[in-house]
DNA sequence: CGCGTGCTTGAACATTATCAAACAGTGTGG
DNA sequence: CCACACTGTTTGATAATGTTCAAGCACGCG
């Protein structure tokens, strides 16, 4: 088997085989896009909704002046696209090479109409989104620099494929450290200044500057929740 | 009329007239809870879905060292208590004296999956609560501590009851200094010093200190968007 | 080989936090 | 009714964390 990175490998389209499964692969469409694209524009009409299969996207919100937050990365299994208005409310755009299915709003809309355990199924779904959208707004308020970077290697070491979740011990990272600053509210410098620093602590090792690998793992716990 | 602020002033517990809204209205109980008292406790069973009459609540969520972040004001209308799993995701605190609807989580989860009107309906509660999550996200991953105070203080004049949103040029804040700067992620003494840098810039009043009134709207506007 | 992009490192600076103290408003008990 | 205590707010001086600006380095690509 090819040395593909983690984050292309390839997840089922749907993975829960399931009568919703069935009939959202009946409404789908793959699609496949290249860094750099943009797939949804903010305030632009939201068609359609969508759910990653491979590769990584980031959800991005703008500033007047040209400030950027990143809402999100988006991996494999993420949903996006959701709005409650006509329109998006953030861009997204592809940080590595992605494939994705696209679902059209109104079929979308028509299975939820029509189906109670659809509509179930993505109140959950966003239900975790707001969960994990709470525990950033945590993040980005409460917690240091060095905090937040701890934070965001762990989940994204966790979030990774075929990983059980608390033991991998190293992670591609398919985003740039701009990504990663506007991830996290802080710059470039800030987060390359940390993770040298972490490097120095022998707590994580860099073999290249988007590859992690955890040398003690604990440590990088204890730091993410605060408790030093 | 007795001059009740606006916060205490009680709403009809069901707005929209459709089915879904008499169905809820048939499962629900309605509670009194006095400042100070926790609604729900973060990881405990979630048991109860609930919606707020009148008053108002704060979601909080605390990292082991006792820091704490204040996710969200509960206001009447609001909701809370989703959780995707078997408990709470955060605790939920008593502001100002408060009147909301308890739902059993079963009767609620009975509900939408009988109904798929509910499902939808609770899916776009949701998807809104997701929205307004980001773009405090962005505020807190991007913006200066003014900005986040005129963003706040425009945003809670827009959430007061029978406001007509962009109009209302005063408001009542139910919450106190503390409250409001672990909301935007900032300390009290920042909050206070902020304030009074706007009071002295004739851009708001403070008759008292937990009643703002907009002298130049307009301006705050701008700040709250970064343009200066 | 040279260019471009992205990453790292350094020095000076700014914003916001921390520590400390004074002040205002409210309720309680003498 | 006043003194007192309590809580919440304001203000000031100092310090820390993270930013900004600037330059150098590394890797990939034409």
């Amino acid at each position: 088997m090819a040395a593909r990175p983690a984050y292309l490998r390839p997840v089922p389209a749907i993975s829960a085989r399931d009568h919703v499964a069935t009939e959202l692969e009946r409404i789908g469409t793959v699609v496949t896009a290249v860094r750099g694209m943009t797939v949804i524009e903010e305030d632009c009409a939201a068609e359609y909704v969508f759910k990653v299969v491979a590769g990584a996207l980031r959800a991005v919100r703008l500033l007047p002046d040209g400030r950027r937050y990143v809402t999100k990365f988006l991996l494999p299994g993420d949903y996006f696209g959701f709005s409650e208005g006509e329109s998006y409310g953030q861009s997204v755009e592809v940080v590595g090479d992605a494939t994705f299915i696209r679902y059209s709003r109104s079929s979308f809309d028509a299975l939820l109409a029509r189906d109670p355990a659809a509509g179930r199924r993505f109140f959950g779904v966003v239900c975790g989104e707001l969960c994990a959208a709470q525990e950033r707004l945590l993040l980005l308020g409460r917690k240091s620099a060095l905090e937040r970077l701890a934070t965001f290697l762990l989940g994204m070491a966790d979030r990774s494929i075929a990983a059980t979740p608390g033991e991998n011990n190293e992670v591609h990272l398919p985003m740039n450290r701009s990504d990663i600053a506007d991830y996290l509210g802080l710059t470039v410098e800030t987060v390359s200044r940390l993770l040298t620093q972490l490097r120095h602590h022998r707590i994580i090792d860099l073999p290249t500057s988007n590859h992690v690998v955890f040398l003690k793992r604990e440590e990088l716990e204890t730091i993410s929740c605060g408790e030093r």
